[in-house]
DNA sequence: CCATCGGGTAGCCGATCGGATGATGCCGGC
DNA sequence: GCCGGCATCATCCGATCGGCTACCCGATGG
């Protein structure tokens, strides 16, 4: 039994890549690539992929979770397997929230790759140690957890946005603006702005 | 004549990618891979190589740049193609300094990326288009750069510390500080203290 | 020899931040 | 049905920051 797929990834290379590394097996094949959302939609729906393996950066446009999301909203959706470079706790949250059956990096060997295509195919939800570790330190931690609202006001804030700035961008006012960063502080365990900016990209909860 | 390459990355997936796109050429021969500057050394060491292909973002431990300074100061060094992702202005100075012959990205199609290798055997220097233009903007106008101090501050602004204490860990006055961020800011486009630590991560001049 | 640059210092002042305190509405679990 | 967490908004006020101007010193270099 062949395990069809298709690639979404901005990268011409990646994609002839895993292509490549994939023709060596003989139970997977590639029957589509995408680099976009577009592209992705058509592709799928034209050839009814088992599984897609999503990069979650997709250069400019809409990201690989938001593809994510429409994909698994279509009748009999396919899989959707996250293989990607970074794991900050947002970018796995929201890839699984939006309906992703896994997430591997792209700095794991051939073989586990395949055995988690192959896994996936099967229904099963396969994590790369590291990711599982997020998510368990995650679940586990009786500690302060930052909510969906703190995490938008952290990148914001990455972004170097003053309080007002991030409370137009948000559409609330300075002072809610202001309650998040309290109760960032307290959670980061920090009290200055860059603190918690260097202490979110520390726990990897945003990116760079 | 056949050109033989070492790739140098840390991604598994990359890796085996490129390896199985070139094999698909029958003038370009892929005889070593390395995941790090360790693994680097020695497999061009035993090789030698004509052109590496370089990643500049090998996870942790040193990164592409200094393996290419490494690579390049052998005795007859082979010649360095950065393949990477990201094209900071940063990233870019790094590598051409470190004595990079070219700085191709991933998104390029693999034709072009063969060319790319094929010119850079010949010891042509081959670049990007936006790596390019990135140069040639820098070129035409005098470009700040950040000093020593700059450095250091940002990197203590980084950890969070109020001006007064980055004032004592630097043995300098509180007046010091403030006029190193002024410059800070000045040089980074940027009039905030998380927004010269979000846009120094950005440019590569501290890490994480 | 003097201009330039990196580095260090100072004071002033308006803008912003950070902390404290308190209040409302909504939702989900017990 | 009550309680807690989340999100929202509001005020107040001291601490800090950011921009400005101006000065000194040593090294570097046309």
């Amino acid at each position: 039994m062949t395990v069809r797929l298709v690639l979404v990834d901005d990268h011409p290379v990646v994609r002839a890549g895993l292509s490549a590394l994939i023709s060596g097996t003989d139970d997977l094949e590639v029957v589509g690539e995408a680099r976009d959302l577009a592209t992705a939609r058509s592709v799928v729906a034209a050839t009814r992929p088992d599984v897609v393996l999503m990069d979650l950066d997709l250069g400019d446009g809409p990201g690989g979770a938001a593809v994510t999301a429409e994909l698994r909203a279509l009748d009999e959706p396919p899989r959707v397997l996250v293989l990607t470079t970074y794991a900050t706790e947002a970018d796995i949250l929201r890839a699984l929230d939006a309906g992703a059956s896994g997430y591997l990096l792209k700095d794991a060997p051939a073989p586990e790759l395949f055995a988690g295509i192959r896994a996936t195919a099967r229904g099963e939800t396969v994590l790369a140690p590291s990711v599982a570790a997020t998510l368990v330190r995650r679940a586990a931690s009786p500690g302060p957890v930052v909510t969906e609202r703190e995490v938008a006001v952290l990148e914001l804030l990455a972004q170097g946005l003053g309080n007002r700035e991030m409370a137009k961008e948000l559409f609330v006012s300075e002072a809610t603006v202001k309650s998040h960063l309290s109760h960032i502080y307290t959670k980061l365990g920090v009290d200055t702005r860059a603190g918690a900016v260097a202490a979110a990209i520390e726990r990897r909860i945003i990116r760079r």
